[in-house]
DNA sequence: GTAATAATAGTAACTATTATCGACAAGCGA
DNA sequence: TCGCTTGTCGATAATAGTTACTATTATTAC
């Protein structure tokens, strides 16, 4: 099963977005640019950083990835896929897990009805300590 | 009221680290450090930028500041305060409102739990349009 | 096949932040 | 008061992530 890129008019289909989207596909983390780079220069070398961050954002405008802001200040991306989720993010391997529980519902939307907010997006990850690496700390001390 | 340095052993007491911390006392909604800087500069016009990061980072080690990365790749920074609470930003105007409500509650704890994740900070932010920003839309339009 | 032009590779530029460094001054013991 | 230690400073260079620029390449419509 392959993400497959939509033709959109006045565009072109290229080996290089395919290969983004494949990179996406292949891995189940979030990924930096500079992962997709590298696992998009494995079938194809001499791409470039540059447009792999051209169509990341192109991607992500349209919709069909998501990118996320850790507090590391790097931005990940994945793609969007069926499901709305967040992440608990590992601060030891960096490993992200899927929350598949949104706290936007109907407490945080009253209030913000309330103050007249109209939401558009949010922002949700957990940072901490996955299982494995919780482990590794308990086994040296 | 005035948000007072505690001193630390092996530390000094500044006028440009009060200043900092006056800054964002002053100052209702999250600020970036350029905007730190700006107001500490109305006060001491030669304090340096690195001076101002460099403070806003001990603070936020300390706890006495909280640093959130907001979508758009800068840092804000507020006060801690008392009430641990999250923002609305108005996407228009940048204003942030506290939502003194966090969505870390016993729901997500038991999936983490079941997970083996250990959690040690989560960000959440709502991103849209404030009531006066909503108005100016529609005025317009 | 050919022309029009979207997309590319390579590289320079930009932005937010951090590190470096010499100078200064607060604190402290003599 | 003097002199030493050292925390902090301003100025500036460096870094990292990302974006912009430009000549060239390659996809698509005809």
């Amino acid at each position: 099963m392959k993400a497959e890129q939509e033709k959109m008019p006045g565009t072109r289909l290229t080996l290089q977005k395919q290969a983004i989207l494949d990179a996406l596909q292949s891995n189940p983390k979030l990924m930096t640019a500079e992962e997709v780079y590298g696992r998009v220069r494995e079938k194809y070398p001499n791409v470039s950083l540059g447009t792999v961050y051209r169509n990341l954002q192109t991607y992500s405008q349209e919709g069909q990835v998501r990118r996320i802001l850790l507090t590391d200040g790097k931005a990940r991306f994945e793609l969007t896929g069926n499901v709305h989720h967040h992440h608990l993010i590992c601060l030891a391997c960096g490993e992200a897990s899927e929350v598949p529980w949104c706290p936007v519902g109907s407490e945080i939307s009253v209030f913000m009805a309330k103050c007249g907010f109209t939401p558009v997006s949010h922002q949700f990850e957990i940072y901490g300590y996955c299982q494995r690496c919780c482990n590794k700390d308990s086994e040296t001390i």
